[in-house]
DNA sequence: ATATCATATGAACAATCATTCATATAAAGA
DNA sequence: TCTTTATATGAATGATTGTTCATATGATAT
């Protein structure tokens, strides 16, 4: 006999549904991962990787290949920053903007992969 | 001498910024790309790839492991669809869907990986 | 045929978010 | 010290999005 729960909906897999309730990864690591891809999905964030993938850049850089103004992109650069895809140093004036780690450029390539189908 | 561009930014690295506008993606998969990190970037559709990953399940059952209404989940399902994540398939009065591809699963181990650091 | 069940879908609403504008900070130069 | 330059940040706004509610579709069973 099918199982109805909450709001009358019928499982067909009872069984399956509490195993992997059992072995699925905490709520928290599942937001955290939902945030950090929610990082990957905007064009701007995206160009702004692209291009640190290439070569440490400044601000003003980014604004200049971006066709963006310095506000829009210091904003998106933050979020970046908050979500430790990227790292920065001051030089002089300048901030220097890098990407922090090999795991952004893997994402990056891995969904630009399944694009490219 | 320094560049400044558009609404006055100041590129320090006007030989890099020309070199990547020239060897980056097209705008398009870059929006593309963008569009499909948007669709990981959800908790309950995170949530829903995830018990994929494990078996073929259908709505009902997505719905019961998420504690979420046949709606919520069916405009995910629909969303994740859209975006060829999943696939599905008709089984008398119910459902089933599974993960599309194997890229699904690459990317959601990759995004465990950087948050579990 | 009709009732029921599983799922899909459209409209509405609240919440989130990207960009802009105006302004603040922090370093360098005069 | 005062100005200029590079970047950051707060508030406002328009656009997008996730969920809910109500209803539609499509399949089975009586």
């Amino acid at each position: 006999m099918k199982e109805h729960g909450i709001e009358g909906v019928c499982s067909v897999h009872e069984e399956a549904v509490r195993r992997i309730l059992a072995n699925r990864p905490s709520e928290e690591h599942l937001f955290e991962m939902a945030e950090l891809f929610k990082v990957f999905g905007d064009p701007t964030r995206m160009k702004i990787l692209y291009a640190l993938l290439e070569s440490e850049l400044c601000v003003g850089d980014l604004a200049l290949l971006l066709s963006m103004n310095q506000s829009a992109v210091s904003h998106q650069l933050k979020v970046l920053k908050d979500a430790s895809l990227v790292r920065s140093r001051r030089v002089g004036k300048n901030i220097y903007y890098a990407l922090s780690d090999g795991h952004v450029s893997t994402i990056v390539s891995m969904g630009m992969e399944h694009v490219c189908e």
